[in-house]
This record gives C-alpha cells, sequence and structure tokens, in this order.
DNA sequence: GTTATATATTGAAGAACGTCGATGAAGTCA
DNA sequence: TGACTTCATCGACGTTCTTCAATATATAAC
C-alpha cells in the first residue's frame, strides 16, 4: 500500500498505449481522491509545509473531526499522504512521488 | 463554459499560495471528471486520436449508450473535451489547454 | 489508576453518482 | 412524407460519498 508506481499517461499523443482495465481503474482511484475540494484544500495546505498536525487541520476547516479524519483516510488509502505519530499528535505529509505520478499521467 | 484559465498549482513547495474556495471547487470538479475508469479510458482513447467518434465508443466500451454519451456530457461540463457534429455523427476531441491546465495544478 | 487530550472508527442520514431502458431530437436516404 | 440512424435527455434504481454524533483507542500528566 505504500508502493508508488509511475502510471502510465492517459494523454497526450498518438504514441500513448491505451490503457489497460486495472491501470483505469487505479488512475480514476487516485483522481477521485482529489475529487473533492476540502481534499484539495488539504493537499493544498500539506503542500505549503513540510509537516502539519491534524489538530492545525480541523481548526483550520469547518468541518467535524471525524470528517477530517476520513478526508485524511481517504487521501492515504489512496498514497497521496503519509501520517507519523509523535506523541498524541499526528503529522501528515505530502508523498512527492504520488503527485508526480499524477501529474505523469496528464501529460509529460 | 469554453474558457480554459490556467488553475493555481495545489502542490508542490512553500512558495504556493493557499487556494480560494472557489479554486478548490473548481479544482475538485475537474479532477471529479477524472475520477472514473470508463472516464479515464475516454480520455487515454482521445489522447491517441485527434477526434473520435461516438459511435466507435458506443462500440469500443461494454457500456450502453446513454451511459456513454452521459459521461461525455460529464467531460464536456468539466471543459476537458468538446464536441462537434457533423451530419448525423458527433465527434469529440481532448482539450489540451484543460489537460495541461491539471498537470500544472499538480505542479510545475 | 484517573483524568484529560488527540485521532480513529462506527453507524446513520441525506446527497450525489453510475447505470440502464424508454423516449426525444436531429439528420439521412428513399 | 416516412422509415431509419445517431446521439442526447429523462426517469428510476442501487451504490457510493460526505457529513455528523457517538464511541473507541491511544498517549500524556498527575
Amino acid at each position: 500500500m505504500k508502493s508508488i508506481a509511475v502510471l502510465p499517461a492517459i494523454c497526450c499523443g498518438p504514441e500513448t498505449e491505451p490503457l489497460t482495465p486495472p491501470e483505469r481503474d487505479e488512475l480514476a482511484a487516485r483522481f477521485k481522491a482529489l475529487a473533492d475540494p476540502t481534499r484539495v484544500a488539504i493537499v493544498n495546505r500539506l503542500s505549503v509545509a513540510d509537516e502539519v498536525c491534524v489538530c492545525n487541520l480541523t481548526q483550520t476547516f469547518d468541518l467535524s473531526q471525524p470528517t477530517i479524519s476520513h478526508h485524511l483516510k481517504v487521501l492515504r488509502d489512496a498514497g497521496l499522504v503519509e501520517a507519523s505519530r509523535r506523541g498524541t499528535w499526528a503529522y501528515y505529509r505530502l508523498v512527492p512521488e504520488a503527485i508526480a505520478a499524477l501529474r505523469l499521467a496528464l501529460g509529460a
């Protein structure tokens, strides 16, 4: 669940190979993780800092703590972010390779 | 509905500006258009040819014609593809600027 | 151990999504 | 005109998603 494979490109140009069904599913799953405004904002917030505490996120967004935790799990399951606990707090950070892989899928 | 603005980056690096709520919504909406395996496959198929007839898509995918039409509308509303009718047939093609904008949002 | 704080998980309600069959709209051809 | 083809739209059904309150788990401090 932590391996970040390079995803095949879905665009652009005649040299692109047709995607296999598993590749479609994986790409769609990762895009789906970004298909929510709150999760886009979380990723954006993680991108401006090395690490962000969950306590920071729950204060920033006008959503309940379980909801934030849920969105973080979605992003974690998609491999876009990873977490580490230090004491009572949990810190989340971006997985740059995962973002880069998505970017690659959208073209060189 | 056809203006393809350059989207702000959601990642990566400390120089990135925080997204405004409208920007989050627009980015999430565009990613949502790619959050389905069939639509990923359609985009992939459009990327290997200048234009693709709808009749071609309905033959390629094991889905009903209304379902394909629905997915094309989702991609159209997101600005990722555009259509033109010639006679009885409708031809779809990618909007490269829209794809590029999404790629830009994921980093340089 | 107890009490307090920080996250995660569970369960439920309402909204959104993917899919299809049926129908509608627009073009082609005889 | 009328029959036929291509594509879009509508209405419905089951599934998935977002959200919250309630609860559980884990760590810290006393």
